[in-house]
DNA sequence: CTGCACGCCGATCTTGACCTCCACGGCTGT
DNA sequence: ACAGCCGTGGAGGTCAAGATCGGCGTGCAG
């Protein structure tokens, strides 16, 4: 909850050197961002949250979106570099499909609730904002969509559409899961929607197949 | 595009009755808000979108959120039935699964953008709005998840996560769709998606389908 | 010991958006 | 036809939040 603290246990005053103070101020401004998105946070919020006073955010980031951008960037990357180990970290699509499926789980359970930047922005009509968070999701569903194509012979657009499905249907029940309280534990909800996935997608090559219901 | 030029055809100063010209704000605040989003959007805007000065609107609206909350609220129950209805359009599970899936790509396509407010508002943080957003979601995928509950043996924990990853597969698929300018068909896209959610959930009674995992 | 430099804080400015007050013009009753 | 009324319009108040300036305390060189 409270991990600011442990970075500035002095209450206030504290020198701090410039990398230290600029890691503890974005730590502190996504607590808040993702506590109340971007709209309701102050920048009197975080700077109170960071034990600082307002000019030193100033004297660190430019203003608001671009401290933002900066949290943002840094949760991006991470997705995309997590999909991207998953998708490589077999050549069996099954495990393929698991792991993919669990990076989103993981990436919804970890990072301090930052998933909500990427997911759940509050400022996509900020056309900076925009961008990073579809790029993203083309992003890992094209990586996705190249193994579809690859196996099942489809065309690039439809290979795509499955692609953004599964990617997207992963994303969903994360975040589901997560706002749940985690009722289930996250094994057994990432392979259930993996089994889910991985059995819309593995007998996608044949046209027709629906053998009897 | 200017649907609104047709109800008010006289440039300013007309006389409409309440109720016209409760509906006609209601078009010129869905227009701003679907173009700008809640937060860019401002009353202003709206004002001068339906040819009317801003005390009018305040005469219909308590404020900018219940203006906001009307259209949501439409447009929610809109969803809701239109998924509603095509559960109970048939008793062929693969029929249901097209047709559900087909009513989240009618919905974005139709309602002159309405989806926007529904799945991507900006305004989540806003209790009002995250609660009604997230119960549509919910009693959409509640329904799904009865039948899947019905149909597999699963627990309804399970059944949920399966009808969350569904649903939201859907609208995640459809929202991709329509904003790539419909490069594909809507029925195409439609029908590769229900393809690849029936492939996945119609073989889910078995608990074990994988030979040798 | 002492003066300097540097980074931090309290207090402030300004902008912009939501929300109301004084004049005008079209409808109704005789 | 004419007077009154009610809804409309432009101009303004208020307030919150992003962005910024004069003191202060700490640590070091001489």
């Amino acid at each position: 909850m409270t991990a600011i603290q442990d970075a500035d246990s002095r209450p206030r005053g504290t020198r701090l050197p410039r990398l230290a103070r600029r890691n503890q101020l974005l730590g502190a401004a996504q607590e808040v961002f993702v506590a109340q998105g971007y709209h309701a946070a102050a920048m009197d919020d975080i700077a109170e949250r960071a034990g600082v006073s307002k000019p030193v955010l100033y004297q660190h980031f430019p203003g608001k979106l671009e401290l933002y951008l900066a949290l943002l960037d840094q949760h991006c990357e991470a997705l995309v570099a997590a999909v991207r180990t998953a998708l490589e970290s077999t050549h069996d699509n099954k495990l393929r499909v698991a792991a993919t499926v669990d990076a989103y789980f993981a990436f919804v359970d970890d990072h301090g609730g930052a998933f909500r930047l990427v997911f759940e922005s509050d400022l996509t009509n900020e056309a900076a904002v925009r961008d990073r968070v579809e790029r993203v999701a083309e992003t890992c569903a094209d990586a996705v969509s190249k193994v579809i194509a690859e196996d099942t012979g489809l065309g690039q657009d439809e290979a795509m559409l499955l692609a953004i499905g599964l990617t997207g249907m992963a994303q969903v029940t994360a975040r589901y899961w997560i706002s749940k309280g985690v009722a289930i534990p996250r094994d057994t909800a990432s392979k259930l929607i993996s089994t889910l996935g991985w059995r819309g997608i593995s007998r996608f090559p044949r046209r027709d197949e629906t053998p009897a219901g």
